[in-house]
DNA sequence: CATGAATGAGTGTTCATTCAT
DNA sequence: AATGAATGAACACTCATTCAT
């Protein structure tokens, strides 16, 4: 049911995705098929029975690099700790992220303002961001955001977020402090 | 002047880039540059004679919305008025113009994400934003903030001002409530 | 008759038939309409004003400059003079005409070679080359082609002062000795 | 091989370059590609796999054709033969080729007077001229032209020899006669 | 299933020519 | 007549997708 029919080798389905994502950032979105099929030593024409249309294999890479943003975001995370801990935790761990794999967090930005992405494709990433959303929600609900729908806040929540990424990657020197000045402001925010 | 044939008209001009904006909505940026044309009504070799290329028409663009947003910002602001009032005051203008030009606000988006627009366009765009810049300047030096350069303060404003520039844009029922939760929002981070 | 009606100023014609001739050394023959205007130190649309079409420019130019190369053929030539002296002295005038306006070679030569040029406009330049042909078709029936026919000995001459011609303008030093040579070579070659 | 896709077809490449030839005499360089790929009996992009550019396309075509007009000249030659013997049997052979293939030499003729051909293919191009070449090198070093250089010569040969083979081409009525006329001239030219 | 050649619709840009001023 | 903006047909080249091998 999950497993769908799919090709063989999952690496190479794999590596044209982290090949997709390489491209993004140093060519943007209309970037070749080809050249990402040549990036992840494939054969151009194979790049299409992994994913049948270009924009398969964006909202695919798009999916994957949320749920990969969002599975670091909650590694290791002690739920039994106070609620500002637990989000400090996740949004610490967005930063490293970013930090760590910079050209992810580009693809990212690059496929989430593009409208090749799918309402269903984001339906289906938002699932993938129900644990910081539920975190958030039992925020919300203490906090000075109480009386606002959910929706506003996750907005305001989001664009901080990012912008801090953003903010982090481009500026890796004092990230550390920068990241906390940073949680201290949604903090401020959302509470 | 005597010998003087047609001269370039700045309606034609103002006519293409307001086309431009209609079409990047409904089309995105990989729009058809005939399209545009068409839209503006003229021919789509004329476009050539007001932009000597897509990518310039489109740096144009951006940097005609932003400044367009910007002085909206700045629309009959009182100097003597608190800061926060004054903020307030460009918050709310902010929200009032993404409300009335919903189409500038978006196309706005899709340009700032492009890797079109030139450094030199992002550069001249930011100084048209001077004056929300320096009051929150002013609001940085004496609030939580003090301690994290400016770059950052702007970075987290901008991205909530445009997050809720948005949200605003597709909720706008209840716009006026949000928008006030939203600057509350915002200025419990920068104060 | 001759004379056909014809705007005003002789001079801007002019101006743009010696244009033509730089751009077209500097660009090819497809070198924009627009480009020769410029450089004619006139509008764009007033090109069309002396020369209907670019073909008919073209075809003018061409005319023009097979009547300079003509004229200035027979300039001076001594009709007393033997005849070897007298197609001596045509060449001669031939290789002056080269080095001295390499622009106006290199732009015949490339005319020449294009489908522009209509039958019309190479009979009416066939005419002005009458005294040169005149000379050679005596010297034909006198020399060892006098079975051939005249076309022959008059390609055959043709292209050897085209060839020198050339071979001259781009090797101009010992210009004198190379005349010299050609010349022996294409007499001994028609006598 | 094992995993081979169609491989890029020789037929293919050389129906591109004789579609090109036909479509150059018929229409001039300027013909679109599309007409010579539908020519050719090829799709319009399939072009761009054999040729990166129609400049490249042409290029090719000039060397090929080129190189078929030398190797025509050089066919079933005896070298124990007289030199004046040896020489008129290229030329022959350059004549028949003319009369053979009057397309090729249309063609050769105006890609030779482009400039799209670069100096680098002019040099490989007369590489394949090396037979002719030395040759007409021996001849010269006996004849009158001894103290002249071997570029004078060969420019001179080379334009009797093309004026002869478009004269041939046009007039096929006693093409022998005027070949035999025409050797008669290069000889006592070069001799 | 892998490969890469084949396809042909699509697009930015150019440019000869026209025409409003 | 002079100007230069306006026009729109044309064209080289690209690229997602297909398909023969």
């Amino acid at each position: 049911m999950n497993h769908m029919a799919r090709p063989k080798s999952d690496d190479k389905r794999s590596a044209i995705l982290a090949a997709a994502t390489r491209v993004i950032v140093a060519q943007g979105l209309s970037a070749p098929t080809a050249g990402i099929a040549k990036e992840a030593g494939v054969a151009n024409g194979s790049l299409f029975t992994y994913f049948e249309t270009k924009s398969d294999l964006f909202n695919a890479l798009y999916l994957e690099l949320k749920i990969d943003m969002a599975s670091a975001a909650m590694r290791d995370l002690r739920k039994s700790a106070a609620l500002r801990e637990q989000l400090f935790y996740v949004w610490q761990n967005w930063m490293n992220w970013s930090l760590s794999f910079p050209e992810k967090r580009r693809a990212l930005a690059q496929l989430d303002a593009s409208d090749e992405i799918t309402p269903a494709t984001r339906a289906a990433a938002n699932e993938a961001m129900a644990g910081p959303v539920e975190l958030l929600e039992r925020v919300r609900t203490t906090g000075s955001l109480s009386k606002s729908p959910m929706a506003l806040v996750l907005t305001l929540t989001n664009s901080v977020a990012e912008a801090m990424m953003d903010f982090v990657a481009q500026h890796p020197a004092n990230a550390k402090k920068h990241c906390r000045a940073g949680f201290e402001a949604l903090w401020r925010m959302v509470s």
